[in-house]
RNA sequence: GGGCGCGUGGUGGAAUUGGUAGACACGCCGGCCUUAGGAGCCGGUGCCUCCGGGCGUGAGGGUUCGAGUCCCUCCGUGCCCA
């Protein structure tokens, strides 16, 4: 009832016939949404190919890729956080069409990955069926609030016509090898005869452990599984188990992943948090003897030079010379040992630091400096897929070997003079001491010193260590791209050729887990393993006719998202993955000193949380395709941009328990209740966990798409994290209403735009707003920009009135600023002045003025500098 | 614990290069639209004030003719790594 009332009195007879209104909003928008579509407003002509109309037109221009981080269609639909980056993106291109790019902005959908193939469990229905679902759903979100991407390329990682790509990048990939001293991949046709290529292909087979989670039948991501080693869905033991599983080389690339980063322009956290993933560092492997066993234990440290100080020795407990040295006495101890560790993850494993455990092996083994017999202890601080896992420990100069040297009693002898009164582990440079030949030496002295004497002695080398491991490429997983690799009798790896792309993933009935008994003796079977049809397969590979069994495994999600930019510049090419001649246009972008960009996107924008992985696979890739010479640019993303979370507030009650925040009552003065009864305001991200989420359908309808993308733009600066507050959107809503006012007449819907020069005051102000608002687009500073139109706005609203109109070189050019923030309202201001526009008495008189000066194009808007 | 960043009105935020702190917006206060209403309009709004002025950018110190901005110490907070 309330309702109702409400609109009632929204739609009062004394309502302004012509007023902006939401309701008026929605009809302008619709409108030109649907003129857009149908006349292609967005389409980006390419240089040749299926795509080249109208390419006369932009022939001359300058091109700009612009590209958003594409999402997962989930099936609740975008939330008002979501769109951030895709609005400001939108705004970015638009004002660079504008002022006279060819600009490519696109959008496609990363749409394989667990979620689907989970609620695909619980409903029965296929994935394909609901992820499909889910990106109409998204597309018609995004075009309700009129982001203005080319359509036609629009791509989804779950096409076939899609992944038959990402596996031929793939084949690219397994059939190229690293050559070390080029520093670049190579064609596996010109590895130097009398080497074996499949121990150098990029894409290589390789026993790893998995999460195996036999109650619930299947792996689990890392993520999936808690810091107790069971599962995050259900809380069951969860198995490391070695499974034979594909690997890419990407530890090869890692100097040069490090070098590019100077290349691009990405925000120093960024660069150092890849810097820092890579992790580089130099250092030497160690061998130790080890006493009585005729084996040795080889280590990598960053420090040689405390090597005197090595007084015990630690190994990864999974470390394959534990069951050779350990003392009978201890492997009852040993084992125990190892099945715990067995349950813990990596990650738990290096952040729960605090806490040692360990056990000694019995074992000793000789410290190659000094000859002294040291104990060989297993603990789970020390990882197996980090250095060579194994350890020297040096507790007087390292943390967490000094903890666990008190924790067990073990010997501390100092190498590096620490100040007076220091207790603890000294790890800063100070002069040697108890290290022989090295004593008095500084830090870098010392480990060159130490290095040439391993050296000499055969007992080491100095080295390159990262921390970086080769990407794991293997997932256990239905809803993923297939492997385009079959297996022979033998069980020998083939790659299919070409030709025989795409591998089609198979239609499977049954999607239930395969639920194991609950104990350590079960292994995993990946889903596909229950397409019986699909598996087998008799294939002609060069030898004829045999049979073969396809790989099981799929793709991780990242590969789909590693490569979709390229498909987005010639999406519907058959034969390639995409044209060379239009790979290097879309490359042509020169930088402001001239030179070309390293990167092929010009401007990407996406969540930071993608800063290591995502971006880090995309760059590897890149550079795989560049030196084969598919890509024309080192790197990928010229410049990366990371726009902020939107947080909301989100409510709890007593208990603590989230309240649906929708239905919360009152404000800061008043309190917060739900239902009557108190609740707490936090803030936090939106989303089902917190059930705090607004969707942009709801905002659209209650102001209208301009105002939701003029509020998100003009909330605060793009980079920050910010609340979402409905009340302040009404804002500039006001704003759109003023300036509608100032050129409609409300009553009759009649232009009042008026001829003649403005106030001189006015005037000066206008050029000042076209400078700054020209240069705050540029940085992507909407919010600033915003504000300069307000105030132009609200500096022509009383002068309009005074005057009977808004005179016309103000109207018209506050009205072409704000089109890239607010297209709809926008154009259909400006359509209905379609005539005046090109007038050149407005360009009279602005012409011969020291400023800024924006100039109409029918249908097209050009900036040019007076 | 280490690294990086950030602290400005009641709120979101401006101040791009060391040069009038608080633009713009929300909220709030007052008024207008014959009553009421708000998604309308106009005006006011950092704090204190004896109405002269005084004080103000987390705290304290420093550099400078001049500091929100640069330097040092501390406090708080966020992110990344351990």
């Amino acid at each position: 009832m309330a309702d109702a009332d409400r609109v009632t009195a929204h739609e009062g007879a004394d309502m302004p016939k012509f007023r902006y209104s939401a309701a008026l909003a929605n009809e302008i928008e619709a409108r030109w949404q649907d003129r857009w579509e149908e006349e292609g407003t967005y389409h980006a002509p390419n240089p040749s190919g299926a795509l080249r109309e109208g390419w006369d037109r932009v022939a001359d221009r300058q091109k700009l890729f612009v590209l958003d981080m594409f999402p997962y269609p989930s099936g609740v639909g975008l939330h008002v956080g979501h769109p951030l980056g895709y609005i400001g993106t939108d705004v970015f291109a638009r004002f660079r069409r504008m002022t006279g790019f060819n600009v490519l902005h696109a959008m496609g959908y990363d749409a394989f990955g667990l979620p689907a193939e989970q609620y695909a469990v619980e409903t029965g229905q296929h994935p394909r069926v609901t992820t499909e679902a889910n990106i109409a759903n998204m597309r018609r979100q995004f075009r309700a609030i009129g982001l203005g991407h080319d359509d036609r390329r629009s791509v989804s990682t779950t096409d076939v016509e899609y992944y038959r790509w990402t596996q031929w990048v793939f084949l690219q990939i397994y059939n190229s090898w690293w050559d070390p001293d080029r520093q670049r991949a190579r064609p596996i046709s010109e590895l130097p005869a009398g080497l074996d290529p499949d121990e150098h292909r990029l894409a290589f087979l390789t026993e790893a452990p998995v999460n195996w989670c036999p109650a619930l039948g299947t792996v689990l991501a890392n993520e999936e599984v808690t810091s107790e080693g069971r599962s995050e869905r259900g809380n069951f033991p969860v198995y490391r188990r070695p499974l034979k599983q594909w690997m890419l080389r990407i530890t090869a690339f890692a100097d040069r992943l490090i070098a590019d980063l100077d290349l691009v322009d990405w925000p120093e956290p960024v660069k150092l948090m890849q810097r820092n993933w890579i992790g580089r560092s130099e250092g030497a492997h160690v061998t130790f003897a080890v006493d009585g066993i005729d084996e040795s234990i080889e280590v990598f440290t960053t420090r040689p030079d405390t090597l005197f100080g090595a007084t015990f020795m630690v190994l990864a407990p999974e470390h394959p010379l534990v069951d050779m040295i350990t003392n009978p006495a201890q492997r009852e101890a040993v084992e125990a040992y190892r099945l715990q560790t067995s349950q813990r993850s990596d990650l738990d494993r290096q952040v729960d630091a605090k806490t040692k455990t360990g056990v000694p092996t019995g074992a000793f083994a000789i410290n190659p400096v000094n000859g002294n017999h040291i104990p060989v202890w297993i603990a789970d601080y020390v990882l197996m897929g980090y250095g060579t896992g194994a350890i020297m420990a040096v507790p007087s100069e390292d943390d967490r070997d000094w903890a666990f040297a008190e924790q067990f009693g073990l010997p501390i002898v100092r190498t590096v003079q620490p100040p007076d009164g220091w207790t603890g582990a000294y790890t800063a440079d100070g002069p040697r001491i108890n290290s022989g030949f090295l004593d008095g030496m500084t830090m870098t002295d010392a480990k060159r010193a130490m290095i040439d004497h391993l050296v000499a002695e055969g007992t080491g080398q100095g080295t390159v260590n990262y921390k970086l491991r080769d990407w794991l490429f293997s997932r256990q997983r239905y809803w993923g791209e297939p492997f385009p690799i079959v297996f022979d009798a033998d069980g020998r790896p083939h790659a299919l050729p070409e030709s025989m792309l795409p591998v089609e993933l198979p239609d499977l009935e049954d999607f239930a887990p395969d639920v194991r008994p609950d104990d350590d003796q079960s292994v995993p079977e990946p889903p596909l393993g229950r397409a019986a049809a699909w598996r087998e397969v008799e294939l002609d590979l060069g030898d004829g006719l045999q049979g073969y069994r396809r790989e099981l495994n799929t793709m991780p999600q990242w590969a789909g998202s590693c490569w979709y930019y390229l498909r987005y510049l010639d999406p519907t090419n058959e034969d390639a993955f995409v044209d060379p001649e239009i790979e290097r246009y879309w490359s042509s972008s020169t930088r402001a000193d001239g030179r070309p960009n390293a990167g092929l996107v010009d401007l990407y924008v996406g969540g930071v949380e993608h800063a290591v992985l995502h971006l880090l696979y995309a760059r590897f890739w890149h550079k795989v395709l560049f030196d084969l010479g598919h890509v024309s640019t080192p790197e990928p993303f010229q410049r990366l941009f990371n726009q902020g979370m939107v947080q909301a507030a989100a409510f709890t009650d007593t208990r603590g328990v989230y309240v649906e925040a929708a239905e919360v009552e009152g404000n800061e003065q008043s309190g917060f209740t739900y239902r009557g009864e108190p609740v707490n305001r936090e803030f936090g991200k939106i989303g089902k966990s917190l059930k705090n989420s607004v969707s942009p359908d709801e905002i659209c309808a209650e102001y209208g798409a301009d105002t939701f993308r003029l509020y998100e733009m003009a909330m605060g600066p793009l980079d920050a994290e910010r609340p979402w507050n409905a009340r302040d959107i009404v804002g500039v809503h006001r704003f759109l209403q003023r300036l509608w006012r100032s050129v409609i007449d409300e009553e009759t819907g009649d232009v009042t735009v008026i001829d003649g020069p403005a106030p001189e005051d006015l005037r000066r102000q206008l050029h000042r707003t076209i400078a700054g608002v020209r240069d705050d687009m540029a940085d992507l500073r909407f919010n600033t920009a915003v504000a300069k139109l307000i105030e132009l706005n609200n500096a022509l609203g009383p002068i309009a009135r005074e005057l009977g109109g808004a005179p016309r070189e103000v109207a018209e050019s506050l009205v072409l600023m704000l089109a890239p923030l607010a297209p709809p309202a926008d154009a259909d201001t400006s359509a209905i002045e379609a005539a005046a526009l090109a007038d050149p008495a407005v360009q009279t008189a602005i012409a011969g003025r020291d400023v800024k000066r924006l100039v109409v194009v029918p249908g097209r808007l050009v900036n040019i500098v007076v």
